[in-house]
DNA sequence: CTGAAAGCGCTTACAG
DNA sequence: CTGAAAGCGCTTACAG
């Protein structure tokens, strides 16, 4: 392999002079410089990055700790392995996937040996014990999603929260009176993931406060029985004349579940929901739905963790990022 | 951080006693490895990778090159980067994702700062630029896919071509003679991925060769008239007896459009397919299908290229992992 | 069974 | 504007 070592000797002056030539660091004469690019073209330089990480302590590389359940959603899961990692390569760092099942164990490694100059967490619950792995590492780390018990870390996540409101807003402000309200399976509750928690509480709060009668309706976590329960759950509340829907389950059969029963949308009734490009792109899904925008909180979340790794001291946020509704001409005034 | 200098001094050794402890390449003393087992727990010693890195040139890293096209199914590609790295973490590899838009440039990046030390490309087109790249670094590569400009790579693949033959076979076997073929959009077969290509056809040949009369009928790249295209064109082929389907726009819609019309599976129409967990989990397809076993292709590629990591002059191989078809019950004899 | 020393390929005070 | 030298934290011949 040719090292530093080459290029000065082909360019006739110190490894010093090449180093700082490559990091703009100093000063280099006009002519020193263009021996040194000439020799790197020649001898096709790249200098090696483990030495640099020895070096400089620094590996530019993150660390992405996404366990990978094997219940969750997968395509929402790739919207931010993806997200990260571009948005990681456009500030100049590699991503190093972080899958084991115990997130921990994965913390614990990367960081202990020196592999990660920080990390990010995917899959956040509301409990997560996997801050406390990071607290106890050398290296920072960022939450996508927002945890309860982290009081050391940044978190960036979209507000899930304000979605739900904004939900019920919109079907309030359209005359809906009688929603219901379907939602993720309890087990995905009980998996302890925020962002179901928060977009639920914030509905049934909103719609307690615009005087919104609620039908809280949990998905079937058997894809086999989903698609009849659904439509059990929406022949018990015949008077709704709108639907909010945050489960992924619910959006898959809904399509041929209102199909079945002769419902237009939004004709018979409106439909209002959360989903993004995805999901849509698959299922062609036509409903007014909230935009998840994993891009934007993936490329906060990496901002956040590098100013971090540059600054420790930095006072700890928490971003939430403004969700964003696309009408789709899914619900009507009633 | 602490070193193998603070073990060695602790334990009262040198560093090299201290090294060879870890790495096991020499016979140490039961006395000396205790107080050096010691030192290791009390200061909480982990080696540092990049240093290791640096002194052995090997990082114990693969880099794993998924180009994010946004057009293409994003359950199967998270089932391969999900697999890879649990295969890798078996043998002791960690993963750095490569998601450069060009892969080309991605391999180029991490093969030349020798970044890892072998390279797994995902998403391989029958004539992928990418092969090249990889020739061209010191480091080996393994395809998951087959390429037909590949002379040098190892790859591992499902049998495409056998699970062609097989879907045909199976139908053939029920009596089936006019069998609708759906496949993926044409947007697919320009993108040139392999699989696409040689399950089409192999399942053309195989049906010339039992005298089977196929239909064949690419899904629509747009997923808001596909469920309507599939609708016509099964409306076209009123004689048919069996569907064989390999496209995932066409299992979305199938269910629907196939209760719409009232048509029963299998006593009205008998349905064969391929596809994965991950798809049947969010959609619980009832449909008798082959296995693309996505973690089985993954630890076949992640060994063949750790062997070859350790040895560059075995012979180039390419393994074809042989297709299981799944019995759900949606064919039966005509 | 153990140690001193060189070396992996970089960066960066220090000195000029 | 440039160079010699030390150092980052490991491994591994070499020597005993």
């Amino acid at each position: 392999m040719v090292t530093i070592g080459d290029v000065a000797e082909y360019a006739g002056v110190s490894r010093s002079t090449v180093s700082h030539a490559l990091s703009g660091k100093r000063p280099i004469s006009r002519e020193t410089r263009e021996r040194i690019n000439e020799a790197i073209r020649v001898l096709k330089y790249t200098a090696n990055a483990g030495a640099k990480a020895l070096a400089t302590s620094k590996t530019s590389t993150l660390g992405l700790i996404v366990p990978y359940a094997p219940d969750e959603f997968a395509p929402a899961r790739l919207q931010y392995t993806g997200a990260v990692s571009e948005a990681a390569r456009a500030l100049d760092y590699d991503v190093l996937m972080v899958t084991d099942v115990d997130g921990r164990t994965g913390i614990k490694r990367v960081t202990e040996s020196s592999r990660v100059d920080g990390v990010v967490l995917l899959n956040v619950k509301r409990d997560d014990e996997r801050i406390d792995a990071v607290k106890a590492a050398r290296q920072p780390g960022v939450l996508i999603g927002v945890a309860e018990n982290n009081d050391a870390l940044d978190s960036v996540d979209l507000d899930f929260g304000e979605a739900g409101r904004m939900m019920v807003r919109h079907l309030a402000e359209l005359g809906h009176t009688e929603v219901v309200f379907i939602t993720f399976p309890e087990t995905m509750f009980r998996q302890d993931l925020g962002f179901v928690w928060r977009l639920r509480e914030a509905v049934i709060d909103e719609a307690a406060a615009v005087g919104m009668s609620l039908t809280i309706v949990h998905d079937s976590a058997d894809p086999k029985e989903r698609a009849s329960a659904l439509a059990r759950s929406l022949d018990a509340s015949p008077e709704a004349t709108a639907l909010l829907v945050h489960s992924v389950g619910a959006l898959v059969d809904l399509p041929m579940v209102l199909s079945q029963r002769d419902v237009s949308v939004p004709a018979d009734l409106s439909v209002v929901s959360l989903f993004g490009d995805e999901f849509g792109a698959m299922l062609s899904l036509p409903y007014t739905a909230i935009e998840p925008s994993p891009d934007l909180v993936a490329t906060h979340a990496v901002r956040l963790l590098i100013d971090r790794i540059g600054d420790p001291d930095l006072p700890v946020v928490t971003e939430l990022v403004a969700p964003v509704m696309v009408e789709r001409g899914s619900t009507r005034a009633i």
